[in-house]
RNA sequence: GGUCCCAUCGUCUAGUGGCCUAGGACGCUGGCCUCUCACGCCGGAAACACGGGUUCGAGUCCCGUUGGGAUCACCA
């Protein structure tokens, strides 16, 4: 029997849950998933100066949100620092590491000398052999690459790549207060944790041959690796926030749902054939490296929209008016606090379901429902409320007056006979009630509207309206 | 610049040597449905980067060119 399979996702908290990091995570979360492994989330904050316990929060409200659940941690690698230094302490004593007394200034100037001369930018290796230590300078540990021969990562999505040894750099491991880096870091808790498959943005692919080392060096078996490829903004360049918002929360406040982010972003790079929508089980049945492309992908927010609405039009009302509260408070369109008849917001969420691509939208188009004076656009208010109209909104007030049931055909009954008796179409009438209704020319279905209004306010909407023209 | 990765419609992709007259989806577009807007349905335009090989046969395999991306920190 093979050992459990177990992945993390290691997010350093030097900002908010991106579009790209969500996309890892959530590979790795698949594939633990799917393989019954286990899934770890790990902190990468070693960066103290950037690192913060706000984007820590960030980071899990994301996950959270998007439904990642992990099974263990978070760890932080800043409670973990003496475990790194003790890895960091045998390999110096056992001379595949070394102190290393160049300081930051002379790197610098060498690497601009190098850069200048077109020499490949690595490390001179002046301190690699220094028997004494210099004194007054508290000094780095730099790992000792091999210099000859090739290390090879075998990769789950990129296939076989191959560096030779010559090009690694003595990477600095130990910063010279004492702190480590991430390549020491990063290795030491994958090995410490048991990490069985590294699943990660192909950002790392060049890192992956020095990783490879250390593992050599502390004598551990290296893990499987599966290097995701990047996502990309419209024009081709890294995704950033110049091509809009890459934070999920971001998506979140737009009034997205974390299914059909989940849904898009997994389709970013992986496919299953021609199918565009899954539920969440089926993602995890079908998940697969080898469906997972090896070209970068471009982020297209179109996509991702018209996939929102798939998810907003196959939820259900109850779920969608729950979902929309949060939207309708922020919108002013009710009080927080205020109470909601939520049967009735499900209702009136149910008619406008299909035409709206997400929650802030259903948010905005519930506002006539709710509102007790709607406002007119008056492009709409002067097209359709007028001399014309108002003798059908008049005889229609008055229909309704004794209508038995409030209810969508009762309504269609009464609107044709009014049609009928006034020699008109039903769009003469629809139109102009529809304004009254909503103030605008957009809408559910008229009778829809009216049931969900109801008598007492389609009929004061259309007194208003009725007095509008005078 | 060195190293590494990548390359099918505008975008996401199917394609694993003959099933490809290159399929699906978003977007765009023509029409249908219709009380408006949507949804839905039917149709259309739209791609194998280029050049060499290999092969009876290449989008699919190999090489080169071009183009894009990543990375080269006492960041992660």
């Amino acid at each position: 029997m093979t050992d459990k399979i177990r992945v993390r996702f290691a997010p350093s908290p030097t900002g908010h849950l991106h579009i790209g990091g969500a996309r890892t995570a959530l590979f790795n979360w698949l594939f633990a998933r799917r393989s019954n492994g286990t899934f770890i989330l790990r902190i990468e904050d070693t960066d103290t100066t950037r690192s913060t316990d706000e984007y820590i929060e960030a980071i899990i409200e994301g996950m959270k949100w998007l439904g990642l659940d992990w099974d263990e941690g978070p760890f932080r690698q800043t409670d973990r620092f003496d475990i790194y230094r003790s890895y960091a302490d045998k390999l110096v004593k056992e001379g595949r590491a070394y102190y290393c007394y160049c300081s930051p200034e002379e790197l610098e100037t060498r690497r601009k000398e190098s850069m200048a001369q077109g020499r490949p930018l690595k490390y001179n290796g002046k301190c690699r052999d220094l028997k004494e230590p210099v004194p007054g300078i508290q000094p780095v540990v730099r790992f000792r690459m091999p210099v000859e021969g090739q290390t090879v990562v075998d990769d789950l999505i990129k296939g076989r790549v191959s560096f030779e040894n010559e090009q690694l750099d003595d990477l600095i491991i130990l910063r010279s207060d004492n702190t480590p880096t991430y390549n020491l870091t990063v290795v030491v808790d994958d090995v410490d944790m048991k990490i069985t498959h590294v699943i990660r943005g192909d950002d790392h692919l060049n890192n992956t041959p020095k990783q490879i080392q250390l593992y050599n060096a502390f004598g551990y078996p290296v893990p499987k690796f599966a290097h995701l490829p990047m996502i990309l903004g419209s024009d081709k360049a890294r995704l950033s926030k110049r091509h809009g918002a890459t934070s999920v929360m971001a998506y979140y406040e737009l009034g997205y749902l974390p299914e059909a982010l989940v849904n898009y972003l997994v389709r970013l790079g992986w496919s299953y054939g021609d199918q565009e929508v899954f539920t969440r089980d089926e993602l995890v049945e079908y998940f697969s490296f080898e469906n997972v492309g090896k070209a970068a992908a471009v982020f297209n927010p179109e996509k991702l929209l018209w996939l929102n609405s798939q998810y907003i039009i196959n939820s259900s009302p109850e779920r969608l008016a729950g979902l929309v509260m949060p939207f309708l408070e922020k919108g002013g369109i009710i009080e927080k606090g205020q109470g909601m008849d939520m049967r009735w917001l499900s209702r009136a969420v149910g008619t406008l379901r299909e035409r709206s691509k997400t929650l802030l939208e259903l948010a905005n188009s519930l506002r006539y429902f709710i509102a007790e004076e709607i406002e007119f656009i008056e492009k709409a208010k002067d097209k359709f409320l007028n001399e014309k109209s108002r003798d059908l909104l008049a005889a229609l007030k008055e229909a309704l007056a004794s209508v038995p049931e409030f209810s969508h055909d009762e309504l269609e009954k009464v609107f044709k006979s009014v049609v009928e008796k006034h020699g008109v179409k039903l769009k003469d009438l629809a139109q102009p009630v529809r304004v009254a209704m909503t103030g605008g020319t957009e809408s559910p279905g008229i009778f829809d509207v009216l049931e969900v209004l109801g008598k007492e306010k389609t009929i004061g909407r259309l007194e208003r309206a009725i007095k509008e023209i005078v």
